[in-house]
DNA sequence: CACATATCAGTGCCACTGAGATCG
DNA sequence: CCGATCTCAGTGGCACTGATATGT
């Protein structure tokens, strides 16, 4: 086990390392991270959306209404930041938020059929977007790439 | 061209999509880094040290002495945050910032000895952050992760 | 009492904008 | 006057903390 990261067949002789401390995994995972992030949010702000808003639909859509607390564990959005999200979707009329009469301290998030439509619209969106995205790989590089990117994000999220 | 850039594989009725709504590729690269930049903050931070840190004194030992503007370039580091990183740079000794005498307009930046342990102390130190980071992948994979990922980043970096 | 829930205020990092001062 | 440089103040997104009020 161990062995070098990055770059294993590399002079490492500290001053001579040379290139690509500028190029460590980390890195190019930030840039491009910020470079996905841009791509998305520009395309998504010019349909009225975020990326936040999209996850709350999809997982409405999928595992069905639940309270604040619920929804924030299915898509990771912090509980504190969930309630302005959930101002934006409802001021769009996107999901309703009614207070729940088995708990009183719960709302109860339903998705409205308008959010079923935007949650439609979003995909057509983004399914371009991430053509854009992926553009210089070919499919079975796509695959590959989101097979692996999988992997390491599974074992990370595991430990949390 | 085009096809769907995700699932290419997928009903797509619009309502039974179903899965991995959560799981598009723009998310995971985003969560990854975030991942990603949790583990490198945390192992920096036990260094007294920061991403952007790393990246200023690599950039100057690779490529010499240079402006606050010119490094901000070399890094991708705002020129408006760069002042403040050069603060905490040369608050530890690590940079020396003398004004240039023959345009006095600019700052000119050089490591210091001390600059040059520090880097190669964090070069031990994300050597070992990194092979946590890819521990999942086999050497094989990770080699091709990284090519895959900086085919996209070159892809979208020549854009700007 | 404990526990969970919803909300709000605030922190810190990061990318980015805008403006002023200095100088070539 | 144009343009580059450094600096500072500030914005907005995002992840996260801590506290509070409310209800079970």
């Amino acid at each position: 086990m161990s062995s070098r990261a990055d770059a294993a067949d590399m002079p490492v002789d500290g001053e001579t390392r040379t290139p690509d401390r500028l190029r460590r995994t980390s890195r190019l995972l930030s840039l491009m991270s910020a470079q996905s992030d841009r791509l998305i949010n520009e395309g998504l702000a010019r349909a009225d959306a975020r990326k936040w808003h999209y996850a709350v639909l999809a997982s409405l859509l999928e595992y069905g209404p639940g309270s604040q607390a619920t929804l924030s564990r299915r898509t990771g959005i912090y509980r504190s930041d969930m309630v302005g999200v959930l101002n934006e979707l409802s001021e769009r009329d996107l999901v309703e938020r009614a207070p729940d009469p088995d708990d009183r301290r719960r709302n109860v998030i339903t998705i409205t059929e308008q959010g079923r439509r935007q949650l439609r619209r979003l995909d057509t969106v983004l399914d371009e977007l991430h053509d854009e995205l992926l553009a210089p790989l070919l499919p079975a590089e796509r695959d590959q790439f989101v097979r692996l990117l999988t992997r390491l994000l599974d074992h990370h999220a595991q430990q949390a």
